[in-house]
DNA sequence: ACTGTACCCTGTAGGC
DNA sequence: TGCCTACAGGGTACAG
């Protein structure tokens, strides 16, 4: 489900219920999801505190009392209910997806001082990672991340040297989690078609021959950032199941240029070429064949 | 070291 | 109505 700007609006829907609060109870309701959870999973985090709640890529990371991080993926469907004792709207905010099937309620997290955070995932895709204290860097799961894409970290050198000499053309480029962090089918397939370049070009042509300005990389860059910030703003995008913090849906999908658009005209200036759905690697790419180069 | 494909799991939409 | 297929904001384990 949900790529950079939608676990951002998530961490931030969720952080000023769960920063600083003590978990009273921890109910793990099967064995796994996508893997098995903790050794220990209740007794590690029942009776300690939340320190923060901060997000890496598209994870969610809980800092933990006595130094240990909680590492969440919500996968395709997970997502997060907050409810207090009075009921799932009460507390004013809550994570929650239309006909989020209480079957699907895996993990249940009882706060101290009341209320409850519930995470719910039909295809369980999602996991959960504990990482003792001190090992969060070099925890596989973060130590081959690229760059956060919003950060000064990653800029169009960065980039460029990170495409030199790969076969893979630009949506796998984009989509590989070691390039650059966060990024998924939609947000790769928006920046690509803002910065008017072609998903099928090889990564190799992206970084201009030595010693010429690195133009399309620039572009590139400046896609990605902008197309996360508008994102961001508007709460992420609600496809399907996807609701963020106020109970009320991300509104990015209105402004979507060629997600889940094929056959549609192209939105660019003086354009109007037919966009096209194209499938790589099991995914569908959407872009227009006539401004994307 | 890279690159591409199959697969994990459930729900839903659309064709017949 | 039912049945079947294709597809879905993700990542990993392989085979080549």
């Amino acid at each position: 489900m949900p790529e950079l700007p939608e676990v951002e609006t998530v961490r931030r829907g969720l952080e000023p219920v769960l920063a600083g609060r003590r978990i009273l109870r921890l109910e793990a309701r099967r064995p796994d999801l996508r893997f098995p959870f903790p050794e220990r999973f209740a007794e590690r985090l029942e009776g300690r505190q939340v320190t923060a709640l901060t997000r890496r890529a598209k994870y969610l990371l809980a800092a933990v009392e006595g130094g240990e991080t909680l590492i969440m993926h919500l996968g395709m469907t997970g997502r997060f209910t907050i409810e207090d004792d009075r009921g799932p709207a009460a507390l004013g905010q809550y994570v929650y997806g239309a006909g989020s099937d209480p079957r699907h309620d895996h993990v249940v997290l009882h706060l101290a001082g009341g209320g409850r955070i519930t995470y719910n995932d039909a295809r369980r895709f999602g996991f959960m990672v504990l990482v003792p204290p001190g090992e969060l860097d070099k925890h596989p799961l973060m130590k081959g991340l690229g760059p956060e894409p919003l950060s000064t970290d990653f800029t169009a050198e960065v980039l460029a040297r990170r495409a030199a000499g790969k076969k893979v053309n630009l949506k796998a480029l984009l989509m590989d989690q070691r390039v650059v962090a966060g990024l998924g089918n939609i947000y790769v397939c928006e920046a690509l078609h803002r910065a008017r370049l072609s998903p099928e070009r090889a990564a190799s042509t992206l970084a201009a021959k030595s010693g010429a300005p690195l133009e399309r990389t620039h572009a590139l860059v400046a896609a990605i950032k902008t197309v996360l910030q508008d994102a961001i703003r508007a709460g992420g995008s609600t496809l399907r199941d996807y609701r963020h913090a106020d109970g009320s849906s991300g509104q990015f999908q209105d402004n979507f240029a060629v997600y889940d658009r094929a056959g549609a005209a192209c939105i660019s200036e003086g354009c109007k070429g037919q966009l096209r759905r194209a499938v790589h690697a099991n995914r569908s790419t959407f872009y227009c064949p006539k401004c994307q180069r």
